[in-house]
DNA sequence: TCTATTGTCTAGCGATGCTAGGGTCGAGTC
DNA sequence: GACTCGACCCTAGCATCGCTAGACAATAGA
């Protein structure tokens, strides 16, 4: 009858249960913010108890890493739809970047949060950093590296720019910068890198 | 016997106390981390029970606050000192108060913590904005504005750079920017802050 | 000297992340 | 079809966290 060895559909099911955690985890932290993601909520969530999570990851920081992977591919997306919808020069191409990642850090704080403020466990800028982290930062660099101008180190300039787009983001939403002006700061600054 | 009045003793002694708890927080975040100052290591420190804490402060957020003003205090003078110091014309002391900001948040990681990532409980860029908060965005202004350039807004050039450098010191501490650019890094972003 | 206030500590509450140990259920074997 | 054994999962608990109630002691004023 079943045409499915045993042992695959067990592998299945695991894998869609790890799923699930990821999805529970991240749609937590999206609803409630990452304080309220406790691994007595998750495991309520998920319909298993505690120990299960323990079977899938190593503790709290590889489920935060996990959803941060999904992050880094979403971020990608973003930012290459962003880069190819652009009309324009290299200074709307820029803009249009600065936006869209602007936009995706305050539209998915918790995403954001898990990528670039809590603690992961991820390996960054290194051999052994996760695929969806390099491509994150490979797509920022596709569509800002064209703009660097006369520098000859378009990662140098994708690096400052990334830089300075994760300071409004942080800066921003931590009350920091008054929020009414936030388009006016991106402007300023796609002005300021894209000049000449 | 006594020239002070039992009831100014006791304010003095509860104030000095007060500043030791902050300085036993500080000493220890700086030493061994944030994720080290627990209150009942730090009520250890200075030699009370974990109570007495509550008597000065209305919890551990209050008690990070206090670090942090301290830190916008030291951030303060440091960016005066670089600007002060600094020879030349606008780009050269834009470089001197940018690689000051960048050596205050790497040499001083624990107070940089307590001011940006950390929750004190401090209102930012708001009307009770605490004094030392206020004037060490000041600071970065006094030393910024006059190289704003032919924009009209120094405050929102000053806005910017600081989300530059903050993001350059966020990202290169939690390891997301190789280290050894940081230099490079830093001179992208004021050359291309102070060009025309 | 007695009283009342002020100050401090012990003990404990509800949570957190994480884990040890036992029990149940099902797959594979005679 | 009964049995064994291993994979799976849950209950219960540990250490630690921030914070607080209530008892106790020290001290200032009458």
């Amino acid at each position: 009858m079943s045409v499915m060895p045993v042992q695959e559909r067990k592998r299945r099911k695991r894998a869609q249960r790890e799923r699930l955690i990821v999805a529970a985890a991240r749609e937590l932290a999206e609803r409630q913010g990452w304080e309220a993601v406790t691994t007595r909520r998750l495991a309520e969530r998920i319909g298993y108890s505690q120990p299960v999570l323990y079977g899938h990851f190593r503790g709290k920081r590889e489920i935060i890493g996990a959803v941060a992977l999904e992050g880094a591919a979403e971020l990608a997306g973003v930012l290459r739809a962003a880069a190819a919808g652009a009309a324009g020069g290299p200074r709307e191409r820029v803009g249009a970047v600065a936006r869209a990642y602007l936009g995706f850090a305050a539209g998915s704080p918790a995403l954001y949060d898990a990528l670039f403020h809590l603690d992961g466990g991820l390996a960054f800028a290194r051999e052994d950093t996760p695929g969806p982290l390099k491509d994150a930062f490979a797509a920022l660099l596709e569509s800002l590296g064209a703009a660097a101008g006369d520098g000859p180190h378009p990662a140098l300039f994708t690096e400052v720019f990334w830089a300075a787009l994760h300071g409004l983001a942080t800066l921003t939403r931590a009350g920091r910068l008054p929020p009414e002006d936030a388009g006016r700061r991106t402007r300023l600054l796609v002005e300021r890198f894209t000049a000449l």
